[in-house]
DNA sequence: ATAAGTTAATTTGTCATACAAATATAAAAT
DNA sequence: ATTTTATATTTGTATGACAAATTAACTTAT
């Protein structure tokens, strides 16, 4: 005789109060930089105990919405999501959607390619002077050749999240940072090489001067080129390891 | 005398226990489906009690990375992440992101123009009988009257999921399916009257039949329509909000 | 009086233990 | 043979205690 009425509660006591601390972030009642109560005063009002509360708390410090201090002054606090918080956190999500999922190469540099272009396009219409001094300073580090592969590959994308952030739009600017991640395990294969690192920094530097001469057609060309350039030297790389 | 040596472990246990299992994850040592170990074998073999292993459980479960049953053959299950799986998982990032850095209607709704003409484009060139198939289906039951707002809404979001699922290419997917998300705030404030209900499913109908014919142009066309659109709408809501 | 050091208070981090709840398996009763 | 019952396993929750970090107040020495 199962007659339960209405929606139980299926769901274990941490992910509800978890559910509910974020939809008070998410509503605005708890904004950024506020401070959630201590952890015993939660418990109480909530009426679960410390270490259910404790589980709660660990959901949203995992989801990056809070951090946690201890101390007189500590305390769990909201966190500002700007674009540079939150992309470690849409990483992770990007790099296992892709290899769960059998993403192609071919899938991800052709919406790249296509997205990246639209970047090229408004940042040829809006970069600022402090736009284009952020990426010559980006092409500067680049050039040294004493950096490290690992230094090379963070610097490759910081140049490419530097276009994307003079595009002037934030909800592209945040797309384009999941996609440039996207492609980068691919990029770092490459970044061993010392003559594939100057055909890369050559196409970067001639990207700022279409940049900076505000000519559209020809960045996008160029930035075609490259990408095609990191497919044909991935398929190269592939042969090698079948054989 | 601060002479600490080497790089101390400065974050928790549990999120140390965390990032050792997540690694895990992401390196294909644990792959999907896969069982962890009960907690108190992963309390004894990191040598922590069960408490923090929980914390660093919940942590991975908040970001969708595995899932917990109780029972003999219960515990802890790497989980499958398609595009579903991470979309609310993302939803939420992107929402903060929106409303924390007062991202604007404008940037979000050419973002999305132009990446959906992309997916638009796509979809006229690979779409399946069965893509169609199921684009018919959502556009029946969004034809239906008695629905609720949030089922008119939802069935939205499903049928511009659906379109993007026809471009057959999973990374756009998946970038297109937080761009729905995004926007989708917007639509929901216009839900509630019948006669913008009307117009959005003819227009739902009129792209499904350009899809069909396989014309991108006319697709696109009225795509542009659409979120044009929403964005008056919008515009008019909030003059009347601020009267 | 000022500076340094010391103590006390607060809050998160961790641990140990116990029990409740769910669930599958095997045994027992009908 | 089917249903019921018992039992073992595993996560979920509660309680209590202590450790570690950090700030504020206080004390002491110069």
């Amino acid at each position: 005789m199962n007659l339960e009425i209405g929606p139980i509660n299926k769901s274990s006591l941490s992910k509800q109060v978890a559910d509910q601390l974020q939809e008070a972030i998410l509503e605005g009642t708890l904004k950024a930089d506020d401070r959630l109560p201590t952890e015993e005063e939660l418990a109480q009002r909530f009426q679960v105990s410390r270490p259910t509360i404790r589980e709660a708390l660990k959901r949203l410090a995992a989801k990056n919405l809070i951090r946690s201090r201890r101390g007189p002054t500590g305390g769990s606090f909201v966190n500002h999501l700007g674009t540079n918080e939150l992309s470690d956190h849409l990483t992770t999500a990007t790099t296992l959607f892709v290899s769960m999922n059998d993403v192609s190469l071919d899938e991800i540099s052709s919406t790249r390619l296509e997205m990246e272009s639209y970047c090229f396009r408004l940042a040829c219409q809006h970069r600022t002077e402090e736009d284009l001094k952020r990426l010559e300073q980006h092409l500067i580090y680049q050039k040294n050749k004493n950096i490290s592969p690992e230094e090379f590959c963070a610097a490759d994308v910081r140049f490419h999240r530097a276009i994307a952030d003079s595009s002037h739009n934030k909800m592209l600017s945040f797309i384009m940072y999941t996609l440039i991640e996207a492609l980068q395990p691919v990029s770092n294969m490459i970044a061993y090489r010392f003559r594939e690192r100057e055909i890369i920094t050559s196409q970067h530097e001639r990207i700022f001067n279409a940049i900076s001469n505000q000519d559209r057609k020809l960045a996008c060309a160029i930035l075609e080129e490259q990408i095609n350039y990191l497919q044909q030297l991935h398929e190269e790389a592939q042969e090698n390891h079948q054989q």
